[in-house]
DNA sequence: GGCATGCGCAACCTAAAGGTTGCCTTTCTT
DNA sequence: AAGAAAGGCAACCTTTAGGTTGCGCATGCC
């Protein structure tokens, strides 16, 4: 999940996917100045954590942002600084004491 | 930042840092099947990104986690999701128009 | 039917990531 | 003072990630 989130282009394509709109891959290839191929492979990636879906309409193949994952994301990050913070806060009432 | 995380071996390591403690290059190789370079060179990563610091007390380099880059991270994901929900609202709106 | 458009698949290339090994320096211990 | 413990540095190897090119297959349009 952080992998496929570690790498500017798929970072760029969810900035692309972000206000909810739906995306071909040729559309998403605008601007990029990689190739379709390139971008189809990123997107694959995306797909394969689920941080994007695609929905095939005619010859096309619609992407749109999944928010569930990110949602996890956010929640496991929490984790960390609670427990740090928890941490943090054993460390201050040791020295307290 | 995600691409640092985007590693097993690095989770592992937040992990066992996770509780505030401070560890060693060595304590942390300890029950990692790695050899010690290469806790090294992830320790590196992690620090460059500055999820974690190393304080160097006699000749051992103590690792302690920094969560203000994780705190970082949240907001991120959190605006990420925030626009998408916004995009969902507009969506919903239109519908029922 | 015929041609353009949108993609997928496969082969291939190159650079970077993850790991190991060997050796050297500094610090601690006795 | 001498040896052990903790690390750093550099060279090297192997796998994977990111990209490109060429081709083939559907779908849409006239």
């Amino acid at each position: 999940m952080f992998a496929a989130l570690g790498d500017g282009t798929r970072l760029w394509l969810l900035a692309k996917l972000n206000r909810g709109d739906r995306f071909s891959v040729s559309q998403l290839t605008e601007g990029s100045k990689l190739t379709r191929q390139a971008i189809t492979k990123h997107l694959r990636v995306l797909e394969r954590v689920e941080v994007v879906r695609a929905i095939r309409s005619g010859r096309e193949r619609l992407f749109e942002l999944n928010p569930a994952p990110i949602a996890e994301m956010k929640q496991y990050l929490d984790q960390i600084s609670a427990e740090w913070d928890e941490a943090l806060g054993r460390l201050k009432s040791f020295v307290e004491d």
